[in-house]
DNA sequence: GCTGAAAATAGTTAGTA
DNA sequence: TACTAACTATTTTCAGC
C-alpha cells in the first residue's frame, strides 16, 4: 500500500467520499447537493480524487451465491522461505486463481491470507489441493470456512 | 449468507454484472451497449438484480491512507463459549467499532476475523486493548499486521 | 477554484410487438 | 420480455467572477 499524503484531504472531499462510499452510483448532482457545492465543482473534485488515487475504484458488490459460489473460506498460507523464485511466482499468480476475492499479505507466522469463494465444499477442497498444497512455494495451507461476513461501518476504506 | 437460488442467472445478467463489477459507475447506456441490449431493458435488468439481492450494493474503494488510516490488520478473535449474552453483544457491535472494515464469522479455533484500519500502530494497539481484550466476551485476540492487499480476479463477488 | 447557464448526453417512462 | 421513441433529467463544458 504505497501511501504518500501530499496534503490533507479537504472536508468537502471527505464529505463526497462519505456519500460515494455507501452508494457509488449516486448521481453527481445528488452528491453536490448533499455536500453543498455546485454540480460542476463536485465533478471536478471527484475527478481529482480519482486522479490522486484517493478513490481507487467503484465496485459492485455481487452476492457470490447468485453466481453459483455457495461457500467462502479464508485460507492462511505459509510459504517456504527458501525458493524465492517459486514464492514470487505464487504471489504474482494468486490473485488470478479461480474464485480468489482478495489476497492479504500479512505479518506473523502465516504469510498470506486468501479470501476465496467456491461452488461448494468439494470445489473448495479441489482449489486447495490443486492450487495451494500442490504449489512448490506453499509450505502449509489452513482453511477456515466462512459462515458469514458483515461489512464494517468504516468499509469502503478499503474493502 | 442467506442464499436462495430461485432460478439460474441469465447470461445477459452475468454479462451486466461483469461490467458493473469493475466499474460500478458505468452509465446504464454503456452497460447496455456492452452486453448488446437496449438501455431500457438494461435498466430493468439492473433493477431486478438489485431487488433480487444479486447486487448487494455499489461501493467506492477509497484509499484508507488518504483518510489518515495508515495501517491495517487482520485480527483473529476467539470468544468465550459461555456467556452467550456477552457474545451476542460483541457480535452485534463489532461491525460498528471504529475502523472496522469487515467482520468474518469463521469455522475453526478462531470465531471471528476482524479486518480493521487504524491511524498507526499505536492506534491499532489501543483498538485491540479497548474494544477486544477488554470485552467480556473475548477470550483471545491475535493481531496480524497487513503489509498489503490485492483484489482477486473474482472480486466484486464479494469482497 | 467556484459558479451558473448552455450544449451534449444519459436516464426514464410509455406504448407496442 | 425486449424494443423504439418521446420525454425528462443529468452530466459536462466553458466563459466569467
Amino acid at each position: 500500500m504505497p501511501n504518500e499524503l501530499h496534503h490533507e484531504l479537504a472536508p468537502v472531499d471527505r464529505a463526497i467520499l462519505r456519500v460515494l462510499r455507501d452508494n457509488a452510483r449516486t448521481p453527481n448532482k445528488a452528491v453536490a447537493e448533499a455536500v453543498g457545492i455546485a454540480p460542476s465543482t463536485c465533478l471536478t473534485r471527484i475527478r481529482s480524487l480519482c486522479e490522486r488515487g484517493v478513490i481507487r475504484g467503484f465496485h459492485t458488490d455481487v452476492d457470490p451465491g447468485a453466481l453459483g459460489l455457495g461457500v467462502q473460506a479464508m485460507i492462511a498460507v505459509r510459504l517456504h522461505s527458501h525458493a524465492p523464485r517459486h514464492v514470487a511466482a505464487f504471489v504474482k499468480g494468486a490473485p488470478d486463481l479461480p474464485g480468489v476475492l482478495s489476497v492479504f499479505h500479512v505479518a506473523g507466522p502465516d504469510d498470506y491470507l486468501l479470501h476465496v469463494a467456491a461452488a461448494d465444499t468439494a470445489a473448495l477442497r479441489d482449489f486447495v489441493l490443486e492450487h495451494l498444497t500442490a504449489h512448490p512455494a506453499v509450505q502449509q495451507a489452513r482453511t477456515s470456512l466462512i459462515f458469514g461476513q458483515v461489512r464494517g461501518a468504516a468499509a469502503g476504506a478499503a474493502g
